[in-house]
DNA sequence: ATACATCTTGGAGCCGACTCCAAGTCAAAC
DNA sequence: GTTTGACTTGGAGTCGGCTCCAAGATGTAT
């Protein structure tokens, strides 16, 4: 049952990452020397999908393309979490995702105000634009500081379950 | 009492923006015409600092500098969210930030395992190596629509730095 | 009045991340 | 056997977003 395999095309049709791009990530080392067939053309297995796939994510976070090789590292090497300086390095990503998320469920709440705001006859509202606004001083309040204090969830527990369910299998 | 004003100096000590940053996102008009004082220095008053550092946050989410511009629009135009187009892009906006929250978490999840799975001792785990890989294949699986479809901006990219703070104070 | 500090401007330069060639290889299709 | 098509390479170009001058104005401290 021969593992299927993809040409560059369709890993950049599946991945949504260009064919230039997937080669430039392999030129700069972000990507694994892909496997070639006998005429040079690469070869990508689901597992390489999978890791474009990732960098894709990464990316759409605004992770710089240098910051994602620790990652990718831990992504790749099973083992890897074991050296020191990839688990501070894993730690510290996990706090600027999370500090990310508080930024993002911020502007969240911030588009909420606005629209609700724009939506002239519901009348229920108690606040006035100046509150509103005066609200929104604190985004930057609470951030320059951890947000990881402010735990959106639990930080070190075990995050099985959070708002938005997925990892886990379904 | 004269509402209290600020330097360049302190607007960029306040948002983490550098000066320079600052004049660019006026040059670009991300920013509006700063006033000036009797020498010709830039005059900043709170609602001036909270746009910055609004854009900052924006920022941080990898939000282009030209994507922010409906929503600073939004920001500053206490009436804004009446335009119909205008209401459009915020909910747009709103729906992309959903997804990348949750691509985020992923990714928090993500590093967990893997934190988790470097802690030897732990011995707890009865997740052996493989099926943590290939849980983390579901990563796509379960947000076909987030992880790759999301590419609702062309391409975010840049998040602030972390360790060159230029002018970070200690 | 001389030094300094803080601002101003315009413009050049830089870096990251692509993006777009041009020229070439190879394999199958006509 | 030549055309078509999908690939290969290296390298140049682009673009966004700063970042860093240099030259000059003004203000305060000595």
């Amino acid at each position: 049952m021969a593992e299927q395999t993809f040409t560059i095309k369709q890993a950049a049709e599946q991945t949504g990452i260009s064919e230039d791009t997937i080669r430039f990530y392999e030129k700069i080392m972000l990507l694994p020397q892909a496997e070639r067939k006998e005429n040079g053309h690469r070869v990508y297995r689901k597992e390489d999908i999978y890791r474009i796939k990732l960098i894709s994510c990464l990316k759409k976070t605004g992770m710089p393309l240098e910051a994602m090789r620790p990652f990718l590292a831990a992504s790749a090497d099973n083992a890897s979490a074991e050296y020191p300086e990839l688990v501070d390095q894993l730690r510290s990503h996990r706090e600027n995702i999370v500090n990310q998320i508080s930024s993002l469920q911020q502007i969240v709440d911030f588009i909420d105000i606005k629209l609700e705001e724009g939506r002239p006859r519901k009348a229920s509202s108690d606040q006035s634009q100046d509150e509103v606004l005066e609200d929104h001083k604190e985004i930057e309040q609470i951030k320059p500081i951890s947000v990881v204090e402010m735990s959106y969830f639990p930080a070190y527990a075990k995050m099985d379950k959070l708002p938005t369910g997925r990892l886990t299998e379904e």
